[in-house]
DNA sequence: GGGCATTTGTGATCGTCGTCACAATTCCCC
DNA sequence: GGGGAATTGTGACGACGATCACAAATGCCC
């Protein structure tokens, strides 16, 4: 990791004060549901570049995510490793292989100093069984995800280039900004770890960023990058510029 | 599509009789659920080669694959199109879509002559509130489609090259058959289709077709593909070959 | 069985991207 | 501020796969 930016991190103690209540599955359930996640949840703790779990392990359960962000990866032959998605507070880690019972196909690493709460699988289960509303919310979790995760193998499949992918890359996290903030972004990852995100070797990235520069497109000062033509990325992406 | 092999269909006339219902979720629920299932549902009919829905159109509802296999695409910037996976009786089609309410992200098109039970987007998600045990079956659902489209992403992104692909494709048709068939299989793909499943361009599946033949590891008559040596093919594939 | 449409086989060519190899730069810790 | 590790920049090169262009073959309908 490049830049580790020391986050303030105070400890949530329970879901009914957390921030993320009223904005997030899991952490917007009411009255009884509420108290009963209260009692079966463990709350954890771990460092920036810690590891959350392994591809590979059992799953010691789900894990609600409430503060820091989660790199999830997969590695396959040769040492490649392939950046799934990264996990933002108030999504959940491990949900679906939980729910199966099977083993963890990713791994997860925290980027910051992370806080989740853990749900062992017997009381998660019980706990979706006799709370209808949270079963809705992890219906409604998973179907998100399954989302996300079908837009990346749209992206995956059907782009024409590696330039088209990281253009989409950066729209995409331009799209998470503030309006105000006009293109202007702080990366907080390596040239290598964008190649992970991307499906695609250091080098490129390194070179696509030249190249991106050449055409006044992109400008990197250290970790602060700004999109100075958004329509001619959006171009680069395969998007038609909408004026 | 190649071969169109004219599958006996009768109508199911409801789920209680159906074969998949022991197997298969929402097929295998009891009592006062199975009965309001029965209520809510309209059974559909569509041709082979015929059009569920496509991508962009609003959903009209899931869809509970009956009989006939369903061909599950996207289409990107200039004619391409990906397949991304071919949905089995039994499966359900647009539950994500239909829980979050958008437009759907894939076009569905019958391979077979199908049949579907539809349910409304509301009276689905009403169906799942009153119901938990039809919600967990939500939920196991879903964790299932992701668990797919997870290893989807594992396969493109962390394969070295389209041979190994090809090759996971095969020995994943090949693990769908029975033991006794002795890796004899019917396939009724052309290659064009392989190689939207691939994601690569029809010619290079024909070539690597002629490469396997040529490496004694596939046989083809006609429709019917032999596997003749399955750890050859399982190093291709970039496994180590299981004795 | 003749004729048309679809599917398949194959050569030639070219661009993109992956890889190797280093140098330059930046970061970070003592 | 010095030194070592991590990150980044860049050239050279090769291979894989995309594309174009046909020819061959197969399937299918009348």
């Amino acid at each position: 990791m490049l830049v580790k930016p020391p986050i303030g991190l105070s400890i949530i103690e329970s879901c009914a004060t957390c921030k993320l209540r009223e904005e997030r599955l899991f952490c917007n359930l009411k009255g009884v549901a509420l108290q009963q996640l209260e009692r079966i949840k463990f709350s954890t703790s771990y460092s920036a570049n810690s590891t959350l779990f392994s591809e590979g392990q059992p799953s010691s359960g789900v894990m609600i995510l409430c503060q820091g962000r989660v790199k999830l990866s997969m590695s396959g032959t040769g040492g490649k490793t392939a950046i799934l998605k990264i996990v933002e507070p108030g999504e959940v880690l491990g949900l679906s292989s939980t729910v199966l019972g099977i083993l963890h196909d990713t791994t997860a690493e925290a980027l910051d100093p992370v806080q989740v709460n853990i749900i062992r699988r017997d009381d998660f289960i019980k706990f979706l069984t006799d709370y209808p509303d949270a079963c809705m919310h992890a219906v409604q979790e998973l179907s998100n995800t399954h989302n996300v995760a079908c837009h990346e193998i749209r992206t995956l499949t059907l782009s024409q280039s590696v330039a088209e992918r990281f253009a989409k890359l950066l729209l995409e996290w331009d799209g998470k900004n503030l309006e105000s903030s006009q293109g202007r972004m702080t990366i907080g990852f390596t040239h290598e770890e964008i190649a992970q995100l991307l499906g695609t070797a250091r080098e490129v990235v390194s070179r696509l960023i030249g190249d991106f520069k050449k055409k006044r497109v992109l400008e990197v000062k250290g970790a602060t990058w700004v999109l100075t033509n958004r329509s001619a990325l959006q171009k680069i992406a395969g998007i038609q510029p909408t004026h």
